[in-house]
DNA sequence: CTTTTAGATGATAGCGCTGTCATTTGTCAA
DNA sequence: TTGACAAATGACAGCGCTATCATCTAAAAG
């Protein structure tokens, strides 16, 4: 077994201070040529790592980035960090992940334990962080991205887009494709989720075509299967519904699972609008409408900001909106139209 | 902006030493109960959080577990993630997650990074470590997990499941459904995919029908599209294929819908199976089989074998199989078969 | 009443690195 | 040749905490 190697194990191997190869490891352009060389080359030879806590403790600074997502099992958030990782490919940044479950308390408890650390940067998910947790990154000493949302009053910067919109927008969608009586499927019912909720009932209500019924909410996480359970529940309130919008894309795979079962044709008989436009709603028979949004290009644009902060660069627009897009397909075509204008 | 509360703030407020406040937070049984409640007081008044980094250089130790995956978007593994989560909530623990997007320099690399930080423990995926990650995991002063996977030679622990054994499972339960023609589709093609494949080779084989030309895949990752192109990708190559099985569900919803576009009826002229089994599975139309693994547990044992490793507890199997078990649905039922036993 | 011992607390010395000086060396103009 | 000044390198003092050993108190034992 050899011992750990130290710092001063390399600059004795080089016959220079200690200092020399720290400097040689964070600001090479301060040393001559030829003793970085030396230092190098004894870095490599020694399989010197720097120790990340005695840096950490020496320069009051780290390389960790902190992001704080509610779940790391929902397809939503692997796309922003599938964004965050590509980024950070080759930076010297670690990330460091918290699970916040959707728990205002838990992020606030991860937050204290993040600040700590001083990182390099935060990245935390939507606009509704306890007065606490948004003290706490006021305070902290690192530029800070919330995430997946916009609204006034950013912390420091955002990144997103306003999912009221987007559930304006969708649900506009199924009624000029001539669907009428629109349900409204949630899971979970996250801030998000709850404003995309909003969006649907002011169009609907616009419309003069809201009706409570419709609504059909549950506080369990999104899943395929609860897509089919929760178009039951509607079907038994609402036997005449004849559309939904489906939050999120889970569920519009489910619901279309379950009218393939009950043999209701989609988009002839029933309209499905999901959101998140999850790759797998193209390919799906009939093909499934769906609310894209860039996740992975959020993730990525966090990073850039981040960098650009710590970097000094002055940021112009702190809060950026990376909108959305409906994406039609077959399954809101409208209602008994039998012919197919799409192939698939 | 109140400064940063330190150790010795805490002491001086209490008015007793700083490391009397260090033991109240880590070995309170040995702090008389009028100072405990006195310090622990302060702590929470004054908002105190212990400096991480310091703590890791006076302790070399630190509360950190490293858990490096392939990806972080793929389903599998955010199941395996959830129940590591689960496992660890609760206890003084941080996931330090590192991604290495399945390459074997970026697993030593990460390695390098992690090791210096004097984990409490490392979670890594699969088996085929190179030499040096290897050499720096035995070397590492912490208990390491192999997970997803088990085989001879563990580094210290594994748990997982046989995937030569999972894949020979399936493409058996195929052939005893009644299909002969049996097509293989894979994505990605790491490690366990490679052994799945081979038990699937294995089984043909024996029967005297295995056919290269059955046998399709791919370096992409896994999606319900791949599983449409690898599908009839197979059928230009082999018309006469009457199922398939996939590597992994995404590829099987795909497959599917694939078949639904085609009117091929699934289970009568084609049987699909899946492997892991993924929530939608049961509820798709028709149900689809699929090979179950117990990924969540996987994560959870992994966080066990951990605990008690730390805790000095002997460990009586270092290699745990949590196997894995053929979810039979309707997907496979066999060919020709029209009446209907299931309901879905 | 002294000695022993456990229990409770404190003093001190780092952990491995970096920030901030001070010092040495080399270069160039006067 | 000399002084001025930049470039290169080093000395030293912590960062905030914990390990270790020393000290002190009070109760138990003799």
């Amino acid at each position: 077994m050899d011992k750990k190697i130290r710092l001063v194990d390399v600059a004795e191997a080089v016959g220079v201070s200690a200092v020399t190869v720290s400097r040689v490891l964070r600001k090479p352009e301060l040393v001559s040529e030829a003793v970085r060389l030396r230092v190098t080359e004894a870095v490599a030879r020694l399989g010197y790592v720097p120790d990340p806590a005695a840096r950490a403790l020496a320069s009051a600074r780290t390389d960790v980035l902190g992001i704080l997502i509610p779940s790391v099992t929902n397809n939503v958030f692997s796309a922003v960090l599938r964004g965050i990782y590509d980024r950070v490919e080759g930076l010297p940044l670690n990330i460091q992940l918290g699970n916040t479950r959707y728990s205002v308390l838990e992020e606030e408890r991860l937050l204290g334990v993040f600040t700590r650390q001083r990182p390099a940067g935060l990245i935390v998910t939507g606009v509704d962080q306890s007065a606490r947790s948004k003290a706490l990154l006021r305070q902290a000493a690192c530029p800070v991205v919330q995430i997946m949302e916009i609204g006034d009053d950013p912390i420091d910067m955002m990144v997103g887009l306003s999912h009221r919109d987007a559930g304006r927008a969708a649900t506009r969608h199924l009624r000029d494709r001539g669907y009428r009586r629109i349900g409204f499927l949630g899971a979970r019912m996250d801030p998000r989720t709850q404003r995309r909720l909003e969006g649907y009932a002011e169009v609907m209500k616009d419309d003069g075509i809201f009706e409570e019924r419709l609504i059909v909410t549950t506080r369990r996480a999104s899943t395929v299967t609860l897509g089919c359970e929760l178009l039951s529940e509607l079907l038994s309130r609402a036997p005449d519904v004849d559309a939904v919008f489906c939050n999120n894309d889970d569920l519009a795979v489910g619901v279309l699972f379950e009218c393939q079962r009950r043999r209701i044709s989609v988009p002839e008989d029933f309209g499905i609008c999901g959101f998140n436009d999850l790759e797998m709603m193209a390919v799906a028979h009939p093909s499934l409408t769906s609310v894209r949004t860039n996740r992975t290009e959020m993730g990525r644009r966090a990073i850039e900001m981040l960098i650009a902060r710590v970097a000094g660069e002055p940021i112009d627009t702190p809060v950026v909106d990376l909108g959305f897009e409906i994406v039609a397909r077959r399954s809101s075509l409208g209602p008994s139209r039998r012919e197919a204008p799409f192939s698939t």
